[in-house]
DNA sequence: CGAAACGTTGACTTGTTTCAATAACTGTGG
DNA sequence: CCACAGTTATTGAAACAAGTCAACGTTTCG
């Protein structure tokens, strides 16, 4: 495969396209990035990707698969802060910090790129171009633990669930994922509760209630939105933080 | 004021030296700073300094005073999403994504240094270590959105108190503002309500909670810790995720 | 086929909110 | 310097949302 081939087949993957969407990236950007895209790694349900409390992990770029990043209360619960589907870069922070303060776990078999934390600062003192990308694309995710955290805050359990639906159906459609009718979702209800501050109990009740009062749908692994206005009603759901107009760096 | 002088002057300024922890700053990083660093602006409470929908806001560097971001739902309510001491940035998504997703809002009378999108891009497009410096510093504000996201999921009302009044006397300490014993609290109970998704109400009765059984004090605009060891263990406080060693990029 | 994980539902308990009323501050103008 | 208005703090009683416990049904998978 030629120079410009790796290029061009780089430029085609969704993670190449997240961060051209902030950066107009360079011919050299591109073949570190090919080279970090290459090592494939997959790993079974259950085993952690990034481990709380542990030095010199890795990151890694989404291929396939779901899988969510928590952290664990002295007191045995958990909290879900973020799932990450097909395209999203994980465990950044725990690589820019030696330490990784949170798990990653996949939900789904997973496969992903690694990207060790020699490749990621080697790549920030080489092309800082290329740093600035990524930490602009981690801006973004910012931006989602916010909105998440504006859940956890001042919303009510069924708004909670109706924002959360929400959001993961634009996130899976922004990488081809599903339509506007609804989507594919592994989740358990309990990595629901988790997620949402509740108990696997409520999320049972809310769910239903949802379904019943003609929103939305979700059983046996699909999300359908029943009716979808009503839920970004009733959610507040406005998805201006998900979007936004072409490279702003040139 | 010699180059020499200029540089060694913005070196001591509390931002710099947190961006200093991340990045060595050359001697064009650090006067493309001292630029930014002379416009100041004071901004009296109730004022808002960035507000949410608004496209072609500044970014700031907080001088002095405090200031929250935060969020408004549908319903009226809000989210308090963070507060701001000095040293911090803030508004970066808003310039990084042209338009601000939040409000921010001095809660005592406040000088800031303005970043003009037009300054922020250009430092970016010219000095792209100092960019890297930039969203690694805020990278660790992510990590505090998160520890914040776990109070509001995942524990009880006096749990997070405790947890949020152990964080902020930890920041505050960073920057020469409070010790160990405790610190000057401008927050009405309102504004912590806001932030820890309770009722005002609520935050009142668990505040005398606290009291009553020796953990803490707040009263008259300061806060005390009665005692720090037990409120740590109450809150599960690890303030790992505010610290980290040396510069990482040399 | 059996075991384990996940989903469902009811009855009861708890933490937190809401409403309402009153008290203590803070700052401003007369 | 006091009076007054507005904001902030405090407390009680009642209402409510969500949690817990417990039992049972259903799916998934080795």
């Amino acid at each position: 495969m030629t120079q410009r081939n790796v290029a061009i087949a780089i430029q085609d993957s969704p993670f190449a396209r997240k961060l051209a969407a902030f950066v107009r990236l360079s011919q050299s950007d591109l073949s570190v990035m090919s080279e970090i895209y290459q090592r494939r790694r997959r790993f079974s349900v259950g085993v952690d990707m990034i481990h709380q409390g542990q030095s010199g992990q890795s990151a890694f770029v989404l291929a396939s698969g779901w899988a969510c990043s928590y952290k664990i209360l002295p007191g045995g619960t958990r909290q879900i802060v973020d799932f990450q589907i097909p395209g999203d870069f994980l465990g950044l922070r725990s690589v820019l910090f030696r330490t990784a303060d949170h798990n990653v776990e996949p939900i789904t078999p997973v496969q992903a790129s690694e990207v060790t934390q020699h490749d990621l600062l080697d790549a920030f003192a080489r092309t800082p171009r290329l740093a600035t990308a990524v930490l602009w694309a981690a801006s973004r995710d910012e931006a989602m633990v916010v909105e998440h955290l504006v859940d956890l805050g001042r919303r009510s359990a069924a708004e909670r669930m109706a924002h959360f639906m929400l959001e993961m159906g634009a996130r899976l459609r922004l990488v081809g994922i599903g339509d506007r009718t609804g989507y594919a979702c592994p989740l358990s209800q309990y990595l629901l509760a988790d997620a949402l501050g509740l108990s696997a109990v409520h999320v049972n009740r809310v769910l239903r209630e949802l379904r019943e009062s003609g929103l939305l749908t979700f059983q046996k692994g699909r999300v359908v939105f029943d009716d979808h206005d009503a839920l970004v009603e009733l959610a507040g759901f406005d998805r201006a933080y998900l979007d936004h107009d072409g490279p702003l760096l040139i």
